[in-house]
RNA sequence: UGUCCCAUAGUAUAAUGGUAGUACGACAGAUUUUGGUUCUGUUUGUCUUGGUUCGAAUCCAGGUGGGACAACCA
């Protein structure tokens, strides 16, 4: 009964833990943001590694705000946060702040000073990296690094009190300035910042850098597996140096490679300048790959816990293809969204022989995937809009839709046959005459006929209006962060479009923020948040998958 | 002229010294009252050169290629 699944490589290094007793086999992992924006996809995937990893192993997860920077953090990014982990699906055993530890990591830096392994450095920012050296030469020593104990307390007790004005001084480990590792040369433990904190308020003029707070922070918690992104390798001696120096429960760390995406961008800096500077509406704007975003979209906790799963996990540079996102919210809804008719760019077409004024109401399934969703009726007349995509002048061979003299069934009607159509001075067509076969109704055909295609309608009189707007993807290259010059410059003007009336089933009409279905043929959609009773606005989630598209691409 | 990480189909990801598999994509066909879904089939891969071994994607060495590191950011 057993699944046999091959093993990630962190599951791998926890079984193996387990197996030889370290920590006595338990597991405790913790996702640590920064209140400083956004969740985005990226962070879905560490999310679900880490609450994914504790539950597989009767473990915990703690959701830990590295909250180190106060002039960027802000408390409405941490209520995003833990809106969007609960809505992911997980529940976190502690909620913490690095900021609950400040007084602890004070102390453990005097501690350092007092071994002798810390110093004041009073040299400026351009000073201190002028001596850093570069990756292929060594650094120097400052010349302030020889201070006394004593004078290294006075000065770093003053420090706190708020005697020192901001950039005058910083406390640095005093490690290895000739390291090859750049993180090992003498880092900064902590600098002078006379800000205030979203949580601590002023109590604090200095603040702890990340690579002083995190490692222990970590310790602080008795994290057994301390899961991060490669671009921390490097800073590992460091965390295990400040471990064994001041003698802390030893946390591990280890890394992994982190989500890169087709027609995207992954950073949050990134991220931030698009909501800024305008080019979509917010953090939620469903274009963004943000998870407040993808929510607004209309995807699902699910998809993207699936998604996550599809993705895997290693330590090599990745670039997913977007396409695997959507074939995940594709399968789920495939399965759950209710059928419904919608007509985006209206066309009309009246059916000569079908008494005018006359209507019936014809029974449709809610989802041919899912008997237990139930039926609906939709009332036919005469007159309906079609999609204008489905007609065709002078259509070629493999054209299953409408054109002269050619016949379609409508979706749980009738069949039907174009007969003429009219057309305005610019050469639009206005309206289409078909004539239909009373026989070839949907359930009870006895006309024996045949046709290739079918398509979707609305009774002209009883449809409904919507405003609809479909999205796609942000960027028009595959991977903007990788091109030359602005990234910006790679936006894809046509990422939005609104149709402000599309004529729909009147059952939409009670269609509530977040409900999803899928639009017949077109795709599955999602009432945005800015529904309002009778006035129903839908977010195009992802389209079919469309071979006809393709195959007419060919030529 | 440094240190560290990495290298398997188009994209991801397995195979943990013993038949290179899976998913997505692509292509072809069947089914279909959604050109959807479903089903069937096809296609394409171990960066390179040596070494160890009866046997190497896997272990070792050299090369090549990609990535990270010089914020008082995280």
């Amino acid at each position: 009964m057993s699944e046999e699944r091959s093993l990630n490589f962190l599951e791998q290094i926890v079984e193996e833990d387990i197996a030889k007793g370290v920590n006595g086999g338990r597991v405790h992992t913790r996702f640590p943001p920064e209140p400083n924006g956004y969740l985005h996809i990226g962070h879905a995937k560490s999310i679900c590694l880490n609450f994914g990893l504790a539950k597989k192993y009767n473990g915990q997860t703690n959701l830990r705000f590295d909250d180190t920077n106060p002039v960027t953090e802000d408390t409405e990014y941490v209520e995003s946060i833990k809106e969007d982990i609960k809505w992911l699906g997980y529940e976190w055993a502690n909620e913490l702040y690095a900021s609950d530890y400040f007084e602890q990591l004070y102390q453990f830096a005097v501690t350092l000073i007092q071994k002798g392994l810390a110093y004041v450095d009073d040299s400026s920012a351009a000073e201190i990296a002028a001596m850093k050296g570069t990756p292929t030469e060594p650094g120097k020593n400052s010349p302030f690094r020889d201070r006394s104990v004593e004078e290294n307390l006075r000065l770093f007790t003053e420090m706190r009190e708020g005697k020192h004005p901001d950039g005058s001084k910083v406390l640095r480990a005093k490690v290895d300035m000739a390291s090859p590792n750049m993180h090992l040369r003498d880092p900064l433990m902590y600098r002078i910042k006379h800000a205030h904190h979203h949580r601590t308020g002023n109590a604090w003029s200095i603040y702890p850098m990340y690579d002083f707070a995190h490692g222990q922070s970590d310790s602080i918690e008795h994290i057994t597996h301390s899961i991060c992104t490669l671009e921390f390798v490097q800073h590992r001696p460091l965390y295990d140096w400040f471990i064994e120096q001041l003698n802390i429960f030893p946390s591990h760390q280890y890394e992994f490679a982190r989500l890169n995406m087709t027609y995207t961008v992954m950073s949050k800096r990134k991220l931030l300048q698009l909501v800024n500077e305008g080019h979509v509406t917010g953090w939620d704007d469903p274009r963004m790959p943000t998870i407040s975003g993808y929510r607004r979209r209309g995807y699902t906790p699910s998809s993207i816990r699936h998604f996550a799963e599809r993705i895997g996990v290693q330590k090599r540079d990745n670039l997913i293809d977007v396409g695997l996102l959507e074939f995940c919210i594709r399968e789920e809804l495939n399965k759950t969204a209710n059928r419904v008719m919608a007509v985006l760019d209206p066309v009309k077409l009246v059916i000569t022989n079908y008494p005018e004024g006359q209507t019936a109401e014809l029974p449709a399934e809610n989802n041919p995937e899912d008997e237990s969703a139930g039926s609906r009726t939709v009332t036919f007349s005469n007159t309906l809009y079609i999609e204008r995509e489905d007609f065709m002048e002078e259509p070629p061979k493999k054209f299953f839709r409408l054109g002269p003299g050619l016949a379609v069934r409508l979706k749980y009607a009738y069949i039907i046959k174009c007969d003429s159509f009219e057309k305005d001075a610019d050469g639009n067509v206005t309206t289409i005459y078909c004539s239909y076969i009373p026989e070839s109704l949907s359930g009870g055909d006895t006309s024996g006929l045949k046709v290739k295609g079918t398509i979707h309608w609305v009774s002209a009189a009883h449809a409904a209006k919507a405003e609809v707007r479909l999205y796609d993807r942000l960027f028009s290259v595959e991977n903007p962060a990788a091109e030359e010059g602005d990234f910006k410059s790679f936006i894809n003007p046509n990422s939005l479009e609104v149709v402000k009336e599309a004529y729909v089933e009147p059952v939409l009409l009670d269609a509530k923020p977040g409900d999803r279905f899928q639009f017949l043929r077109l795709g599955y959609f999602c009432a945005d948040t800015d529904t309002v009773p009778g006035k129903p606005v839908f977010n195009r989630t992802v389209t079919l998958k469309d071979t006809w598209a393709k195959e007419a691409k060919k030529g």
